[in-house]
DNA sequence: CCTTGAGCCTGTACTTCCTACAGACCGTAG
DNA sequence: CTACGGTCTGTAGGAAGTACAGGCTCAAGG
């Protein structure tokens, strides 16, 4: 189907997929948790998504590997979809999930530094003994 | 009870919780999968834990803490379990997650980046424009 | 035109890692 | 003796998906 000059043949739920890398089944979940909005539907009662649901997905996605909860992306897309807020709240907003990452980041160095730390104490011998084990049971 | 020097009075779950900082019922769960070994029970059923079990616990938790999945975990007390196992094998499983924890420092800098210059280029005014908001969308 | 295969629909069950309760029982201190 | 805190089991719920079953639809190839 075209109009004019560009395309409008929907996408279906696999194409949103393969375009996001999300898994089939977690697009539906999505919307039945209201992360995604229901899509409209073809007569025959086909989901027909658009580029607007394939962004927000890959917003969604990228904030998830980012170890946002599904809470704090509603968040997110909240300030995205009522873009009657003023700009100062979207800023405490941001900010606030700012911080979080900065705490994330700060916890998964402490841990990245216990581990590198006993890895390098690690003798890779065929030997009982490991440093990675001790640390483990000691601390 | 007492024999000679030391005291044998048996832990309670709530003792091992204590001295761990666990959820009670997290006890029960970790012996229901494995992770912990069925105790030894009282006359009446009650579950009777040592220092032993305590240890192993905290290193449950630990290992938690810095990101291992149960399974993995699963695999680390194997090889306490079993020291005839090879410190390579720990060293490996280690090195693995390790990568793993680095992997998600870098994604959450490349965030961290992001947000904090979007929130320094806010006006902070009453504006429905803002410059978040319009990084969230394009991304 | 018919068949085939890929994709769609819904609903529900399973997964991981817990956490919380319900209902019944026990053990000790006051 | 009774109250309180602890134990037991089993089961339910929650977060964030993932997988499958049973049935429908659509487009392409023969």
């Amino acid at each position: 189907m075209k109009v004019d000059n560009i395309s409008v043949t929907p996408l279906r739920r696999v194409d949103v997929a393969r375009a996001t890398g999300c898994n089939l089944e977690t697009i539906r979940y999505y919307e039945t948790v209201g992360i995604m909005p229901d899509p409209p539907r073809s007569a025959k009662g086909y989901r027909c998504y658009d580029d607007a649901h394939v962004r927000r997905l890959k917003f969604v996605m990228r904030s998830r590997d980012l170890g946002f909860s599904l809470e704090e992306i509603r968040g997110l897309l909240g300030l995205v979809d009522d873009r009657t807020q003023t700009c100062a709240q979207v800023q405490t907003v941001a900010e606030s999930h700012l911080q979080d990452v900065q705490e994330k980041i700060a916890d998964l160095k402490r841990i990245e530094h216990v581990l590198s730390e006993t890895v390098a104490r690690c003798t890779g011998d065929a030997a009982p003994e490991c440093a990675v084990i001790d640390a483990l049971l000691e601390k």
